[in-house]
DNA sequence: GAGAGTCGCTTTTTT
DNA sequence: AGCGACTCTC
């Protein structure tokens, strides 16, 4: 969008010479593709499905396709549309059609997210959905406060309401796009269609507060297509040719928003994996995909079936799995590699043990000590079903001092200091915004708790002014006391001195402002007065927001964007092993890939199984297919007999998608806590007595016909040697810098206390983690942390 | 208004 | 168990 002149990407055609002399061009990005894949390329007319399988060269069809329209002269840059899901997945393909091209990376300006398109689409169209063109885009944590004034103003119990689930209902609904006169008696949740109304208040306050939610920018622009037939045909005409990826995850507005646009051509080519659909939870309809040659009568559909990542045994495992599942669209994924290690199987007696192994095994492939090539830790992965199993890998590679990144988590712009840096912006540009304005009224405390805030609400109520407008007025009246008044005076002061300057000059330095912003507030002096360990990551956290700045123009040019597009990769330093759910992984592959946790009711979820039945166990069986064909040459799946679930020990069976693994792909390891090898020392003695008679339980665990098969079809094959090497050489340099009673400071569990040592390992008290032992490399003496400079 | 104790929930996550 | 939100008390 950035340099792109948006009256320009709609202009009519300009000469023809110019598409026929690109015909002319040779087709370089046609080499090398498989007969597949080079269908899927050039049938540039009428409705495709492309059912690309895992790791069959999905991404390079399509970005193969967009090249063949340009090249070809079919269409032109601003004519194509091409909607993804994530801004990671956007971005690769800009890169990568550009470079075959040759062209800018800006080059495609409908490349985009489906709500970054659809942002683009509604600013220009607000009008028509009860907003002004500069609408801001609402946080989800917004948008629960929201939902609480609310609630509140209806005078509802909010314990039979509570925000969260009012939201995720809402959401449910916007994501079928249905407004509030459209949700089905039925869905209205029974209580007298409270839901209903109270969704109806929500949307009315958005748009009192020229306000959408992630949700509203599909939900809007669906609403204006379908009311607006002029509004719609214009868009059918500029957008000539569709191409969508992920197809299995577009949700019902998603998809009616897609239908509309291409009702009129019916050019839309559709890439998916029907098997590979694993957001039913937030509303994508796997029937899009298995629906597409309903709802586009004639569609070409082409398969992608030619495996390019995987070994045999790892694709013939994904495939024995998936075939467990009733109404797939059905693919054969195969390979012309052939050989490679099978998939290996083991369980363990916890999940303590578990982690043990597969650190062990972690170690062994990088000294190429287990047999086959060494893998370095960048070519490793851990995928887990929930992201508390990652807990007891972050422990005990802390404790051997096995280095680790892990995905996901909270996003940059999901943590407190960011919101509350940009709420503070936010006002900046726009006084009205009364959502920033409570967000930071009190943050720094300043001595303006409920009840200064209440008279601030009344008395804005009273004028029919925003909030801050509310503020002055009180101020002046003198409905204030103490400190509060005199702080609240000074904040107001300085918003306008602030706003003064984004008013004043088109051009002022909007760097230089947010910092004075965020000092003047006493917002960077609030975390550099905290003591608590966060803090000095939080102030790191601010100053790459201030550095983010720079890419823009002005703050109003950030603010308008970056709920949209900031993500935060960091990637640092040396080779780390990568631990991450099963959703996080889809779309990225790895090497070796571990699938730690298959147990029955973790992974199938208990919870998808009870709310979803049948229908979820098959979303959980394509997570397993996902797992599996993440991995191109070493692939293993492990269970535990014992588990803690929520403090609670437990007992599970492994997982029933154990027993769907072929056996001939499958190699069963013996896992040493059963079976005597090399269990003893490492294990904690007073636990294993005092839990034999449990332990002697577990052993029906692993009675299940499937597993009885696999193990008597146990290898002989040793498994990699436990090994002290690796750990007895002992880093004395870091080791002296600490002794009993130190403060030490860690990056993720902050101050403790230094209790033990033990070669290079420390034993450490922390203050909010409890104690850990772990090696001395990972903590710092606690003088240096404060030391770490704004 | 701010800190300390209690209750309740707990899969997956993008935009 | 562990976190966050909420309530109770000073």
């Amino acid at each position: 969008m950035s340099g792109y002149d948006d009256d320009g990407a709609f202009a009519d055609a300009p000469t023809p010479l110019s598409a026929r002399a690109m015909a002319a061009r040779p087709t370089p990005y046609l080499d090398g593709l498989n007969p597949a894949q080079r269908q899927a390329v050039e049938t540039l007319k009428g409705p495709v499905l492309m059912l690309a399988g895992a790791g069959t060269g999905k991404t390079r069809a399509l970005t193969a396709r967009i090249a063949h329209l340009l090249n070809t002269g079919t269409a032109r840059p601003n004519e194509i549309l091409a909607v993804t899901f994530t801004n990671k997945a956007a971005r690769e393909m800009k890169l990568r059609v550009a470079k075959l091209m040759g062209m800018e990376v800006d080059g495609l300006p409908w490349l985009g997210t489906f709500h970054a398109i659809n942002v683009k689409l509604l600013r220009r169209h607000a009008e028509l959905a009860g907003l002004k063109s500069n609408f801001t885009i609402l946080d989800t944590d917004d948008q629960i406060r929201l939902l609480k004034q609310v609630i509140l103003a209806r005078n509802i119990d909010e314990k039979r309401w509570p925000a969260r689930q009012l939201a995720g209902m809402i959401d449910h609904w916007k994501n079928r796009a249905w407004t509030p006169e459209h949700v089905p008696a039925a869905e209205g949740s029974g209580f007298n269609n409270m839901g209903v109304t109270l969704y109806a208040d929500y949307q009315q306050r958005l748009r009192d507060l020229n306000a959408v939610d992630f949700g509203d920018l599909l939900l809007h622009m669906v609403t204006i297509f379908q009311r607006h037939e002029d509004v719609l045909a214009q868009y059918q005409r500029w957008f000539r040719y569709i191409l969508v990826d992920e197809y299995q995850d577009t949700n019902i507005a998603q998809y009616l928003w897609l239908r509309l646009l291409a009702a009129g051509h019916h050019d839309i080519c559709c890439v998916g994996d029907d098997d590979q659909s694993i957001y039913g939870w937030r509303g994508a309809e796997v029937g899009n995909i298995l629906r597409f040659e309903k709802d586009f009568p004639g569609a070409t559909v082409i398969r992608l079936e030619q495996n390019y990542r995987s070994t045999a045994h790892i694709l013939a495992a994904a495939s024995g799995v998936i075939a467990g599942n009733k109404g797939r669209l059905g693919k054969t994924l195969w390979t012309e590699a052939d050989g490679g290690d099978r998939v290996r199987l083991i369980g363990h007696w916890d999940a303590e043990e578990e982690a043990r192994w597969i650190g062990e095994e972690l170690d062994a492939m990088q000294g190429g000590t287990r047999g086959g090539r060494p893998y370095t830790l960048n070519e490793c992965a851990i995928l887990v079903r929930a992201s508390h199993q990652m807990r007891a890998f972050e422990d005990r590679f802390l404790t051997i001092g096995l280095p680790y990144r892990v995905i996901g988590g909270p996003r940059f712009y999901e943590r407190k200091e960011i919101r509350d840096a940009m709420a503070y912006f936010r006002l900046v540009v726009s006084p009205d915004d009364d959502l920033a304005f409570e967000r930071i009224v009190n943050v720094p405390k300043r001595g303006l708790g409920d009840k200064a805030q209440q008279t601030i609400q009344q008395a804005a109520r009273a004028n029919g002014v925003s909030l801050l407008e509310g503020a002055r007025i009180a101020v002046e009246a003198g409905l204030l006391k103490g400190k509060g008044k005199a702080e609240l005076a000074r904040l107001v002061t300085a918003l306008d001195r602030w706003h003064g300057v984004v008013v004043a000059d088109a051009t002022y330095d909007h760097i230089a402002l947010a910092e004075t912003v965020l000092d003047g507030s006493g917002y960077t002096g609030m975390w550099q007065a905290d003591k608590t360990p966060e803090a000095p990551g939080r102030l790191e956290n601010l100053k790459e927001l201030v550095k983010a700045l720079e890419q823009f123009d002005n703050l109003q040019g950030f603010l308008e964007h970056v709920a949209l597009i900031m993500d935060n990769e960091t990637d640092d330093g040396g080779p780390k092993v990568s631990i991450m759910t099963l959703h996080a992984a889809k779309g990225l592959e790895f090497p070796a890939v571990f699938l730690p946790g298959w147990e029955d009711g973790l992974f199938p979820s208990q919870r998808s199984m009870d709310e979803n039945g049948q229908t979820g166990l098959e979303e959980e069986r394509r997570l397993a297919y996902v797992g599996i064909t993440r991995a191109e040459e070493l692939c293993t799946i492990s269970f535990a007999a014992n588990r803690r679930v929520y403090g609670q020990w437990q007992s599970a069976l492994p997982s029933r998608f154990v027993d769907e693994l072929p056996e001939a792909d499958v190699e069963v390891l013996t896992p040493p806590g059963l079976y005597g090898g090399g269990y003893g020392a490492a294990a904690p003695q007073a636990q294993a007595t005092s839990n034999l008679h449990e332990r002697a339980a577990k052993a029906d665990g692993y009675d299940s016909p499937g597993w009885r098969r696999l193990q008597a079809r146990s290898s002989t094959r040793p498994l990699s040697q436990l090994r002290e090497s690796r750990n007895s050489v002992i880093d004395l340099q870091a080791v002296s810098a600490f002794s009993d009673g130190d403060r030490v400071f860690h990056q993720k569990f902050g101050y403790g206390t230094v209790t033990g040592i033990e070669g290079d390992k420390l034993q450490v008290d922390f203050d909010k983690a409890g104690s850990k032992h772990m090696v001395a490399k990972f903590v710092v003496a606690a003088e240096s942390a404060d030391d770490i400079p704004f």
